[in-house]
DNA sequence: ATTAGGG
DNA sequence: CCCTAAT
């Protein structure tokens, strides 16, 4: 028995035609609606599964009926745009086919023209079901038989419609030369045309070859080299691309990327030449639609020259091996639905826009999507960056307008996709997730820049925030810490530093809520990315670490008990055995700090007592008793500030306990 | 790879 | 903290 029913159209067509409603099926009050372009014959078969030869078969009419116009555009002269040419296309072509009584066609000179069409059509389908017959009585598979009928079709329109009868011919013998046709017209047009050559030169083979298994495959090949359709696109200035897109896809676009419009466009030519397959499978009754696609071979012809589209087919090659299929073609097309539902969930971005297409092409859809946020990152990390280089804390607020807008685009698929880490500089991340990893680190890094002595400055304000407003750093992110154990994270301590900065320097109210939130997120971040230290590419070219992260007394203490068991200059033992959860202390920070300690502990410390009460504010607050220390450990291990020397140590004595071994170290 | 020392 | 040199 044979069905038609109404397929997943070529939505982007915003034509108006409207209303042409499947008279035979339910399924299209579901799916279809008034989808322009592609109606499709649908044969259900026994298992309630759609065959996808007759998909080719529409396919083929729909290029036939191009070709038509296509002619008669050509010998009217007219000036008419592809456009023109589309959306007649889109009207005349399936819609019309199916109801054949319908009146919906306002194109009254067409009417004629289209009755012969309907009719054959009709007859086309008659063949059809004669094919499958034949087909099932054999056991041939289905592609084979698909290709029969559209062989035979071909061949029955040629008597029926002269006029696409001629253009053919003319396509059979120009095969090699459309490209030569292709400047004058419109990409669209061209494609069209080249479509149209493809299917009847792949009709022209079938002929030749027979209608084997392999006919299919074969054809595919050698029209390969004859398609341009890429090539044109490729010519093409931004402006017409666009002119083609809006014939496309009935819609106008601001892209001004070029590879995007062209692999759109190409998509768009995809998806309304190629009639895909929507399987369909009979459920209680009930139509289950399974959006299945499936590129013909023209189209894959044109677009397999770009590289990117390529690809994207590529991905879509078992969905098509499936159509082919004999026999796991059931099997292998539900899968496809259940990714394709799932694709459908995740490349939200033009879903709106275009839910058909998106639909049909999902998954080109979705790969799309994830290149065209990774172009958007690249232009706004470096745009976002370089002003935040430039003018510094007072851009915060601007880049967190900004942000917005394009963060809620990528939202949804960041939280789920992100797996990375903010690790390494240059790691390469093959998901969205770039836009939130990169944004803290950007604000740290303009504010960095910023200030001459970003670091210093930072450490500063840090030790400054937490040596005099104790009590406000609690907002920032649980400097607790600092104070405590862990320090897990003076990353904290570098937000909190930030906040100061701009409530002191800025007197925006707004902004500083804003920024304290922007900072609070950043902390977090930093926390849960603590494991790898940030590292930021130099003006020199070098990596510079990321953060000064203040030495917290915790540390202070563990390095000097480190020191004390396994002698100074054992850094990397130390390292490993005492730091080892101090991820981003490197065997070279313990060493430098301890440099740093010697030195405090030697030179300074009587006088602290004193007057320091300001200085170390500013200056890790080091315990007398922990200076005591190192200064012990210095000794033993005859460790003695180069410059500051034992001079000093004489000259000032040190408190009390330690004297004694002051001496006899230097003694 | 680690260490030492200078910047 | 970064970088380099020397181990």
């Amino acid at each position: 028995m044979e069905t038609v029913v109404g397929g997943e159209g070529n939505d982007e067509g915003k034509l108006e035609e409207s209303a042409v409603q499947k008279s035979s099926s339910d399924l299209s009050s579901s799916k279809g609606i008034a989808d322009p372009v592609v109606y499709k014959l649908v044969r259900v078969e026994g298992d309630g599964r759609l065959v996808p030869a007759t998909d080719d078969e529409v396919m083929e009419v729909e290029g036939l009926l191009d070709d038509e116009k296509s002619e008669l555009q050509s010998l009217t002269g007219s000036d008419q745009i592809v456009q023109t040419i589309f959306n007649e296309s889109s009207l005349t072509g399936i819609p019309q086919i199916e109801s054949s009584g319908l009146s919906q066609s306002e194109n009254t000179e067409d009417t004629g023209k289209l009755n012969s069409r309907l009719e054959y059509i009709e007859e086309m389908l008659q063949k059809v079901k004669q094919e499958e017959r034949l087909r099932l009585a054999y056991g041939s598979p289905d592609h084979s038989s698909a290709y029969v009928i559209v062989d035979s079709q071909c061949s029955d329109q040629h008597d029926k419609l002269p006029g696409v009868d001629k253009k053919l011919e003319s396509e059979k013998t120009l095969q090699g030369n459309h490209t030569s046709v292709v400047p004058t017209l419109s990409g669209r047009h061209v494609s069209q045309s080249e479509v149209a050559g493809e299917c009847s030169k792949s009709r022209d083979e079938l002929r030749e070859g027979g209608s084997s298994t392999c006919g299919i495959f074969n054809n595919s090949k050698p029209d390969f080299s004859i398609i341009k359709g890429e090539i044109c696109l490729d010519k093409m200035s931004i402006k017409e691309l666009h002119e083609t897109f809006k014939a496309t896809f009935g819609r106008e676009t601001t892209v001004k990327d070029k590879q995007w419009l062209k692999r759109r466009i190409a998509m768009g030519l995809t998806n309304s030449c190629d009639v895909p397959n929507t399987s369909f499978i009979i459920r209680d009754n009930k139509l289950v639609k399974t959006g299945e696609e499936e590129r013909s071979n023209s189209v894959y012809n044109i677009l397999i020259e770009d590289p990117t589209v390529k690809a994207v087919i590529g991905d879509c090659d078992d969905s098509t091996i499936a159509i082919f299929s004999p026999t796991e073609d059931y099997q292998i097309v539900s899968d496809k639905r259940l990714r394709d539902s799932i694709d459908t969930n995740s490349g939200a971005e033009e879903a709106s826009l275009e839910q058909r297409a998106a639909k049909r092409v999902r998954k080109p859809t979705k790969r799309y999507i994830e290149e065209l946020s990774e172009a958007e990152f690249k232009e706004c990390s470096g745009k976002t960056v370089t002003s935040a280089k430039y003018s510094g804390l007072g851009l915060m607020s601007q880049k967190t307008q900004a942000r917005p807008a394009r963060n809620s685009s990528l939202d949804g698929r960041n939280i789920i996709t992100r797996l990375d880490s903010l690790g390494g500089f240059g790691v390469h991340v093959p998901c969205v997730s770039r836009v939130r990893r990169s944004r803290p680190r950007k604000n740290i890094m303009g504010l960095m820049k910023f200030h001459p002595d970003g670091e210093g400055m930072m450490v500063n304000l840090v030790e400054d925030a937490l040596g005099v407003n104790g009590s406000h750093l609690d907002d920032g992110c649980g400097n607790k810490d600092l104070k405590t154990v862990s320090a897990p994270d003076q990353s904290l301590v570098l937000c909190i530093a930030e906040s100061d900065i701009d409530k002191k320097d800025s007197a925006m109210d707004v902004i500083k809520v804003e920024q304290s939130l922007e900072l609070k997120h950043v902390c977090s971040l930093a926390n849960t990315t603590d494991g790898n230290i940030a590292t930021v590419p130099t003006s020199k070219g070098g990596i510079r670490r990321k953060h000064h992260r203040a030495w917290s007394l915790a540390e202070v203490m563990k390095l000097v008990e480190g020191v004390a068991r396994y002698g100074a200059g054992r850094w990397s033992e130390i390292k490993r055995l005492a730091f080892a959860s101090y991820s981003y202390r490197t065997s070279v920070d313990l060493k430098d700090k301890w440099r740093n300690l010697l030195k405090a502990s030697f030179a300074p410390t009587t006088a602290d007592k004193g007057i320091n009460s300001k200085k170390q504010a500013a200056s890790m607050p080091i315990p007398a008793p922990v200076l005591v220390r190192v200064r012990e450990l210095a000794e033993m291990h005859a460790q003695v500030p180069p410059s500051l020397g034992s001079n000093k140590l004489a000259k000032y004595g040190n408190g009390g306990r330690s004297v004694h071994e002051t001496r006899s170290g230097y003694l």
